[in-house]
DNA sequence: ACATCGCGTTCGACATTGTCGAACGGTGCT
DNA sequence: AGCACCGTTCGACAATGTCGAACGCGATGT
């Protein structure tokens, strides 16, 4: 590779989706690998591998090709935090009323979770606001439900330190690795006490089209609430946080 | 390659920009490396080359990457031809104007160039309006033309027969390409009598961003009207329709 | 019906091409 | 200053993508 950043099959990929992307119909495997002066095997690859991967569509009774619509995913970006929010405010307040605790929805940010909706426990109690805070991605059932749905966020950790803010707090990255690939398997993570003592939550990941996790929801109160004797989290309660988040990510995807 | 359609690379860029598509914020390398299970120089490859192309964006200050805003243009499809009319319009208009000519635009459609746009000619004369028709490819000053700059339509030359409208229409393929590259150089198209006799034509290229033609605008009329007595095109004549293609095509390049 | 043409697709050998471990250089902590 | 981390470069290796050629199929024309 002579000069870095030259990947051959990626740039006539591109070049290949530009095309496409500029036709005004739908074009026929030999306009392609010709316009672009490639042998038509070749461009037979290419144009194959792209259609695998959902860029490009082929019509069945012309064989021409056309980009999948689902290009338009693409420049989504990072999913709007006020669209997260308005999508999932209901169900998050059905799922205070059900469990009578306080639910959080947040986000990953460059520091932690950020808290982007709250709604306070319903036993009236005095509560304080946490919308806006940010929250350790280590020691919240929040932080760490998107530890293990967000691949991208892992490797932050390797740099962020574990700061201890409980006797209950994990401070091991190999254990905290070894919890995260625990709740991927179980579809929620658990938190006791480990940011406020008699505190803890059960939190369950809100997912993208394709299964990437770009938030969470939480359920969380005092310790002996959530909790059985036995230490496990009440079933009631995670089935309900589970299904909720699986609700709000089935509703994002609806709307392409 | 064991199963075809399935390009190492290829799937793997298209892993990152959908991982980049995901996030909220900028990556960095190695977040990218790691969620993707990837070595770093690998990673980097790929990433180099999707910024190469521009699909990709990296921060100066961070070096994290995120996706260029230049991938909105890919879902865009083939350009609206009513956009393309609204757009062109005006500059039709005063072309007419300035050179007392007919003015016709048009785009590529499966049977040949399409005229989406037809300025009448100001001196007042009985004229049929050539909307909607379907002019041939190879007879024609705005045929020629995006032959010369929509590589894809070249490879549609070579099924469809060549007619023969007037003694000067042609109808040898190799000629016709001979001519095509010369009109690339160029920058205009002549038809002189080949589709209608005594009838003539020069055509510019409307271009997308990036150069791929995506429509033509023409002068015709009478052949003595549009050519010199030594066959060649007036000058002010292609100067003019020259300019106004390339001003529609700015114009174009604007509205992102 | 048969032959022909043009297309998308598959095959397989080759060497070009991408891959990846390791090392480099810069920046911001502590 | 020292360390730690990150983006980037280097270079050897062989896995990977490339591409000429052949296949199968449907449409066309005879």
């Amino acid at each position: 590779m002579p000069v870095p950043g030259q990947i051959q099959s990626i740039e006539r990929a591109v070049a290949v989706l530009r095309l496409l992307a500029a036709a005004p119909q739908d074009l026929a495997l030999q306009e392609i690998a010709e316009s672009l002066e490639l042998p038509k095997a070749t461009t037979h690859g290419i144009v194959a591998t792209l259609r695998h991967v959902g860029l490009v569509q082929q019509n069945r009774s012309t064989a021409r090709y056309r980009l999948d619509t689902e290009i338009q995913d693409l420049p989504g970006g990072g999913l709007d935090p006020n669209l997260l929010r308005s999508q999932s405010m209901n169900w998050a307040d059905s799922l205070a009323a059900n469990t009578g605790e306080a639910v959080l929805i947040g986000i990953p940010s460059p520091d932690g979770v950020e808290v982007i909706h709250h709604v306070f426990c319903p036993d009236g109690t005095p509560q304080r606001l946490l919308f806006g805070e940010i929250r350790p991605v280590h020691a919240s059932a929040l932080g760490k439900v998107l530890l293990a749905h967000t691949p991208w966020l892992r490797s932050r950790l390797r740099q962020s330190s574990l700061v201890r803010y409980t006797s209950r707090t994990t401070t091991d990255r190999e254990a905290l690795l070894e919890e995260v690939r625990r709740i991927k398997a179980v579809g929620y993570s658990v938190d006791v006490g480990e940011y406020v003592s008699e505190s803890g939550g059960v939190a369950a990941p809100i997912r993208r089209y394709g299964g990437l996790g770009v938030g969470a929801i939480s359920v969380f109160g005092p310790t002996d609430r959530i909790f059985s004797t036995s230490g496990a989290p009440r079933r009631e309660i995670t089935d309900r946080v589970v299904s909720a988040a699986r609700a709000i990510s089935e509703q994002l995807a609806e709307l392409h």
